[in-house]
RNA sequence: GCGGUCGUGGCGGAAUGGCAGACGCGCUAGGUUGAGGGCCUAGUCGGGGUUUACUCGGUGGAGGUUCAAGUCCUCUCGACCGCACCA
């Protein structure tokens, strides 16, 4: 009978899930390995496809590392928290809460479908009391630190959904989830002071095993700039401003300044017959969202205020100009500008007639700025220095002026951390009646997010938990205070930023985890997930990290040692899969059709772990044939009892070498994430194993072994079948014996000026020197050498030899 | 525009600077079968050819380094991802 999947993934899943077999004993006294997923949130339409990748990878090294003696850490949890449970509640009046439980339920069974062997009792949700009475507990301590701050500030206002966004949920002036309009509206809240910790989330960059990408973007994204901050004052106003600069160098240059639209200044020093200008400029650009006002780039605009500054560095007085090319966001938001050496301030300089002074020798500035470097000139005191000397020597005299100081300046901003929604980690915060606000006491945690059937939202701005009387207000015991508690939540990457933590210790009701296990067990060995979270979620569980390291609670500065981002799984089309675009697949289907394992099988085989390559149908095929080849190859099909080829003795071993070989490969391609030449170094062994007439037992087991963490189901019911009683799971993984990979005799390739020309076998510890004596005695090389000189021999002992010769 | 990643058969892909195309898909042929499917075996980069171990060309394009380049360097074209008026 062939290979019946359904029963033998039932018949595992089961054994697993009764015997508890991948439970993890933290305070064991093995060598411990952490291979953590990135957890998902539970979404309504179940487990794509794309989950598996990454869970699959994870869950091999995880396997592999149990049969190399390891106690493994592999936990599942969920993300549970966030936008669309609460958007469905509201369209169908059902409860968040129910309805993330029904998520996850489905989610656990799905994946528990394909084999994963994690440690169920160590599940966890984020919207679990028990876990995010920790979220809280965080907060309190990161406000206690004064890293919580409330702040006014313009945030993304989405009327649609009655809440306020992120600009990282923002995309293209529409909301990420839902796609409605957002516009700018200033509001009280809850900040996170990230940038704190701006330089150490950069340097500490260097030291973890992660992709280079990755870091880049998180270099690029914390942004970081080194300049000097240039006080100009306004002529006839006792009024001054200040610019940010990475070219103080160029101060000389600086024909005028221009101050962002919305900076405090431009009220008051617009001159009389300018404010009508002026106005309508800022009315027109305060209408316009981000995407507009990107969109517009290629032309600046801009208006004179009337005003005029005094330049520092020569007294001369330049005008002051408003434009939307200056950011409010950035640096100070304003600009000195130096039209001759930056090709912003040239485009608008040129638009506008302003003048351009070339202070750096070279380029053409009737062309274009000169970005480059050169000598100084026009410029002073700083005549003849090139462009680092006179930055250095522009700062100091700013300095020793009282005009200006050096200055670090920071694309990162702060993280707005409030949210206006019900489903989420209410911030535990009180707002007294005397205006005082404090944390809840830690005793009092968690505050419970409590169970209502109004959730929608008020629309003023605030969550709807502003509604829930009986929750919103509080009186203190001792005092008799009235006061109300924060209506505003967590967003959704609170719970995610310290998850992997708590899995090392998931039920402490005492600690966020046991200080004894975090030190075991941290940092993480391996984490892997998807690259859209490069930035966001990395960055912020980073500064969680870093900051709870800063506090005592764990013993490293980093969370995750080693990173990988999974490619993605596209449709057949080759385009993204989307319900919209009809190419989705699902993975209980193919569990059905093909079983776990061959999807497990078919996803790690389809090309390197980190590329996105589209899904094949006839590719599964081939994944579930090869494990229908093994199967056949070990069970004789008739008896369903382990093959007459399977045997303890053979007279002729024609497979030592390639057994060895794979080994030998396949154990290397685990440890470094290559499970598609993995797989296909199996494929190779099973190949010439058809070919023999009998096969050792110890042959076979050692197969099985290497074949176990990417399809683990056949292979414990192949090692059932091999006698044993137990799982497999424990079991040593394979050794390979190195001098087994040798062979006597080998091939060696004799090339003349590079191209080959002929082969020859030798005998494998043949020397440089008589190889070099084959080569050139060998018939066919004989010949074509025969009317040229010999310059040159350069042998590769065991590889080849080539002849430079004409 | 800036930064990153990457261009290899009909397709997915493989190759510590050392025999390009492993392995799989697809396709072709033979075998097995009542037939089909399945399975087994063999072949499958292109041109030429005396078609087993012959020969020439070949890794987006153009140069370069090297005895030797898919791999390293320069330029260029293209794709994808991230950021985007960041002073």
């Amino acid at each position: 009978m062939a290979y019946d999947h359904k029963k033998v993934e039932t018949k595992w899943n089961q054994y697993w899930l009764k015997n508890k077999t991948f439970k993890t004993d933290a305070s064991s006294n093995k060598k411990k390995f952490y291979a953590l997923d990135m957890f998902p949130y539970p979404s309504g339409s179940g487990l794509h496809v794309g989950h598996p990748e990454g869970y699959t990878a994870t869950d091999i090294l995880s396997r592999m590392k149990r049969m190399q003696g390891y106690e493994v850490l592999h936990p599942m949890g969920w993300d549970a928290f966030g936008l669309p449970a609460e958007q469905y509640a509201l369209d169908t009046g059902n409860d968040p809460a129910e309805f993330t439980d029904k998520n996850i339920d489905t989610f656990r069974r799905q994946i528990q479908d394909l084999g994963f062997s994690y440690d169920w009792d160590r599940e966890i949700s984020t919207t679990d009391p028990d876990y995010y009475k920790w979220t809280q507990w965080i907060f309190l301590k990161l406000y206690e630190k004064g890293l919580a701050y409330i702040d006014e500030v313009p945030v993304n206002w989405c009327p649609a959904l009655g809440t306020v966004l992120a600009n990282e949920e923002v995309i293209d002036g529409l909301s990420e989830r839902g796609g409605h309009p957002v516009e700018r509206k200033p509001m009280k809240q809850w900040m996170l002071r990230i940038t704190a910790y701006a330089d150490r989330l950069l340097e500490d960059l260097d030291e973890l095993d992660w992709p280079e990408s990755i870091k880049e973007m998180q270099r690029n994204w914390i942004g970081r700039s080194e300049g000097a901050n240039v006080t100009f004052e306004v002529a006839g106003q006792d009024e001054s401003f200040t610019v940010f600069t990475t070219r103080p160098d160029t101060l000389f240059g600086a024909t005028y300044a221009v101050l962002a639209p919305e900076h405090k200044l431009v009220e008051k020093i617009t001159t009389a017959d300018q404010k009508e200008h002026v106005s309508a400029y800022i009315e027109k650009n305060k209408s316009k969202s981000d995407l507009e006002r990107t969109d517009l780039a290629k032309e600046k605009t801009g208006v004179f205020t009337g005003a005029y500054a005094i330049n520092p560095i020569n007294n001369q007085e330049i005008p002051i100009w408003i434009a939307d090319y200056v950011l409010a966001s950035y640096g100070t938001g304003a600009i000195m500008s130096v039209p001759a050496h930056d090709q912003r301030d040239y485009d608008f300089a040129k638009t506008y007639n302003l003048a351009i002074i070339p202070v750096l020798e070279g380029g053409d500035i009737e062309k274009e700025a000169f970005t480059e470097d050169g000598k100084h000139i026009n410029s002073g005191f700083l005549d003849g220095l090139n462009k680092d000397d006179a930055i250095q020597k522009a700062i100091d005299w700013l300095e020793k002026e009282g005009k200006g100081e050096r200055q670090v300046t920071y694309r990162l901003r702060d993280w707005l951390f409030s949210r206006q929604r019900y489903w989420g980690e209410p911030i535990p915060i009180i707002h007294w009646e005397d205006g005082t606000t404090t944390g809840v006491d830690e005793s009092e945690l968690p505050v419970i997010l409590p169970k209502t059937t109004e959730i929608k939202p008020s629309g003023t701005g605030e969550s709807p938990l502003a509604n829930i009387d009986e929750w919103v207000n509080v009186t203190d015991p001792k005092t008799g205070m009235k006061g109300r508690r924060e209506t505003n939540t967590m967003p959704q990457w609170a719970g995610s930023s310290w998850y992997y933590l708590r899995f090392i210790d998931p039920t402490n009701s005492d600690h966020l985890a046991d200080k004894d296990l975090l030190n075991e067990w941290l940092p993480v060995d391996v984490y892997i997930g998807g690259a859209e979270h490069a930035v966001l979620h990395l960055l912020y569980a980073r500064f969680w990290h870093k900051f709870l390291y800063d506090i005592g609670v764990v013993p490293t500065k980093e969370p995750f040692q080693k990173l990988f981002n999974q490619g993605m799984i596209l449709g057949e089309n080759n385009e993204k899969m989307s319900k919209s675009k009809g190419n989705v697949v699902n993975p209980d289907d193919i569990v059905g059709s093909h079983g776990a394992d061959t999807l497990r099988l078919y996803e790690m085989f389809m090309g390197p772990l980190d590329a996105s390559i589209a899904w094949s149908e006839t590719g599964l095929d081939g994944a579930r044939r090869f494990l229908d080849r093994v199967w056949r190859l070990f069970i004789n099909e008739e008896t369903e009892e382990l093959s007459e080829k399977i045997v303890n003795d053979v007279e002729d071993d024609k497979l030592e070498k390639v057994y060895h070989e794979t080994v030998k490969q396949v154990t290397e391609n685990y440890q470094d994430l290559k499970f598609n030449t993995a797989i296909s170094q199996m494929m190779v062994f099973i190949n010439e194993a058809y070919k023999t007439d009998q096969i050792l037992t110890a042959y076979v087991e050692g197969f099985v072994k290497l074949l176990s963490p990417i399809a683990p189901f056949i292979a414990e019911e192949l090692w059932d079948k091999l006698g044993h009683d137990e799982t497999i799971t424990f079991e040593a993984w394979p050794t390979y014996d190195e001098t087994k990979l040798e062979e006597n005799e080998i091939e060696i390739v004799v090339q003349i000026l590079g191209k080959n020309r002929a082969r020859m076998m030798v005998d494998k510890d043949v020397t440089r020197e008589e190889l070099e004596k084959l080569a050139l005695e060998h018939e066919a090389i004989k010949e074509r050498i025969a009317d040229k000189t010999v310059r040159k021999v350069i042998v590769v002992p065991g590889k080849l030899v080539n002849i430079v010769a004409n």
